[in-house]
RNA sequence: GGGCGUGUGGCCUAGUCUGGAUAGGGCAUCGGGUUCCUAACCCGAGGGUCGGGGGUUCGAAUCCCCCCACGCCCGCCA
């Protein structure tokens, strides 16, 4: 038992299927599982439209309503059905629902939510963004969205790795490595101008992803009209991939990298494992790759010995019919690259999920189309999301100098965080108050990203990502400090709960067991769909329906045996919330 | 030009996969609520041609077709 709605919802369909199967209208229960909704809150939990049946039986849809609720059958946490024109209306036996979900909380508590366990190892592959600078905000819109669908596949069940694609290979990270492999009074005037630190930074106070990034953009305007810098980088790569990089260049990547890594952090976001792109041409895949690419069924050689792919009949855009497997000097490009890095996932997972921004569309189809001319018949699972453009229009870009930096972003959120915990506690110390803000802040920013669906595009505004109010990450958080706090007045922070389900009959008592019952539900709902979205739709309502409950029904000024139920539905609710935030990646705050 | 995605009150958004009851929320605006468990909260009001047009259907924000607008991609970059 893991999901409180199910044996009623089991119930009600098996029961259907049956009655309609009498009525001369078979359908599998499969089937009215799908065609069961919910009704509009306030009517009943479930409803069934019956016109469809009813055309096909030839039956008013209202008499069939009122014939099936007639004679339907109880049970199964099932105490009425009724019927309202064409629909039959189900209702849940609410004391017997309290119950069972009070008691399945309490009883898996953590575990509240989690699906029953999977077998199939599952990788999430997400971020990966190449080792050259700090993240703006556009970046980490993979990031959030691939460590929550993480941690929710991890909640249904499956046994899941992270992993951070590392690109040391590219013409990117050979510009950061060409640039500081000389001293910073001999780099090219305009890239030094264009470098220049603020006043009072250097190294040693500044993170490593700020200081080896800022020349970036600079180089890269360069290497456009200088050819001898270009050929410089261009020789760096193919000193990285005949494996005879310098030594500065895998440090600095690392350094990078690290400096990266303490930025998403900063948002709860970690990985399990690091694969660099550099380690899968030193071990022969990708030259493997490229050999079986040779031989397949479409390969072409251009002109200047560039091996390619004639791609026609992948349905790719036209001019893009061919896909180039190496340059004209034999060194592999990202997409031959990628293709060892899937073969190698799809050794170690039965599941592989890409988690992509928009603008990787085309390479996914690339892929696709390189998989099966090496004979590859598995598939990667594409999560694409849309890109964080700039109010001006556009999507963020360093090179361009259109982007809003992760960390000045997370500084500001804190800074206002701040402020707002010394507006209203006077009471907390100076170090509670800065863990407090730092978790508001990072709350409020995590969860902007996440309420929205992958597919929308979203434009960057600081006063909606720096929201406290309404539909927010800190309106999260201080629902569940309120809880907490109930709970630790009460010195009941700890089980048991004993309760009566009877003493709970208010309607915001007993809509809050419903959300608090749908938790299961909604877990798997994303797991299957990737909407990751609708775990943060659902928080907002988890916490809505807590604080109307908070608002209008008295918990320890209560008497007896109405105080003792309450403060289990408050302590249910703090566990779910809790477990939901994990989903997040939200913190959990006890007092704010 | 082709491919993919998006379009829901002033702004942001859920619902679209799997058609079903008066299209849910948030921000902003206006009006209320704190001698009482944290007012980062709650209650109420106004505000909607669900981009436009056709079609399918008993029924369309949801499915199909056409069109419009916006974003992204169409490199021997990644």
């Amino acid at each position: 038992m893991w999901d409180p709605w199910l044996s009623i919802r089991q119930h009600i369909v098996r029961e259907l299927a049956l009655r309609l199967g009498a009525h001369g209208y078979p359908e599998s229960a499969d089937a009215l599982e799908r065609q069961l909704d919910d009704a509009p809150s306030g009517v009943a939990d479930f409803g069934y439209a019956t016109h469809r049946a009813a055309k096909s039986v030839g039956t008013p849809p209202e008499r069939l309503a009122t014939e099936l609720a007639a004679d339907f059958p109880l049970g199964g946490g099932l105490a009425r059905v009724t019927s309202e024109g064409a629909y039959v209306n189900f209702h849940a036996d609410t004391p017997r629902l309290i119950e069972s979900t009070l008691e399945l909380v309490f009883a898996r508590g953590p575990e509240y939510g989690r699906g029953p366990p999977r077998t199939e190892k599952v990788c999430v592959e997400h971020t990966s963004a190449n080792p050259t600078g700090p993240f703006h905000v556009g970046r980490v819109r993979n990031g959030v969205i691939g460590d929550t669908m993480a941690r929710i596949l991890r909640a249904a069940g499956y046994p899941v790795t992270t992993e951070y694609y590392v690109d040391d290979m590219g013409r990117q990270s050979a510009m950061i490595t060409w640039i500081w492999s000389m001293p910073v009074d001999q780099w090219p005037p305009e890239v030094r101008e264009g470098a220049r630190p603020p006043e009072g930074v250097s190294a040693a106070t500044e993170k490593a992803d700020h200081w080896y990034g800022r020349p970036y953009r600079s180089v890269s305007e360069l290497l456009k009209k200088d050819p001898l810098a270009a050929q410089q980088v261009g020789e760096l790569v193919r000193q990285v991939e005949s494996g005879n990089s310098p030594a500065r260049h895998r440090e600095i990547g690392e350094a990078v990298l690290k400096g990266m890594l303490a930025s998403l952090a900063r948002i709860g976001i970690r990985f399990d494992e690091f694969v660099w792109e550099s380690t899968l041409v030193q071990d022969g895949s990708v030259g493997r790759v490229i050999e079986r690419l040779r031989k397949a069924p479409h390969a072409t050689v251009e002109e200047n010995g560039a091996l390619a792919l004639d791609a026609r009949g992948y349905g790719l855009p036209k001019e893009n019919a061919t896909i180039v497997v190496t340059r004209g000097d034999g060194t592999s490009l990202y997409p031959t690259r990628d293709v060892a890095y899937h073969l190698q996932k799809f050794s170690r997972f039965a599941r592989v999920i890409d988690v992509l921004g928009q603008d990787h569309q085309l390479h996914a189809r690339t892929l696709v189309a390189m998989l099966t001319e090496v004979g590859e018949a598995r598939r990667p699972e594409f999560l694409i999301y849309q890109d964080i453009t700039v109010p001006e229009g556009g999507r963020m870009s360093t090179r361009k100098g259109k982007a809003v930096n992760l960390d000045d972003l997370l500084d500001e959120a804190v800074e206002r965080a701040h402020a707002e915990v010394l507006k209203r506690r006077e009471d907390l110390s100076e170090d509670q108050v800065t863990e407090i803000a730092q978790h508001v802040g990072a709350g409020a920013v995590r969860f902007h990203v996440l309420r929205i669906a992958p597919d929308k595009p979203v434009k960057f505004r600081w006063e909606e990502a720096l929201s406290f109010e309404g539909r927010s990450g800190p309106f999260l958080q201080y629902s569940y400090a309120r809880a907490a706090s109930i709970l630790r007045k009460a010195s009941r922070e700890a089980p048991p709960y004993p309760f009566e389900a009877t003493a709970l009959t208010t309607h915001e008592e007993t809509e809050l067991v419903r959300a608090i019952g749908r938790l299961p539900g909604t877990v798997a709902y994303v797991s299957r769909t990737s909407h990751v979205h609708t775990v943060a739709t659902y928080a907002f309502g988890l916490a809505e329906a807590f604080n109307r409950f908070y608002q209008s029904v008295p918990v320890l000024r209560a008497e007896e045996p109405a105080k003792s139920s309450r403060l289990a539905l408050v302590a249910a609710t703090r566990q779910t919330l809790g477990n939901t935030l994990d989903l997040l990646g939200v913190e959990r705050l006890e007092r704010m």
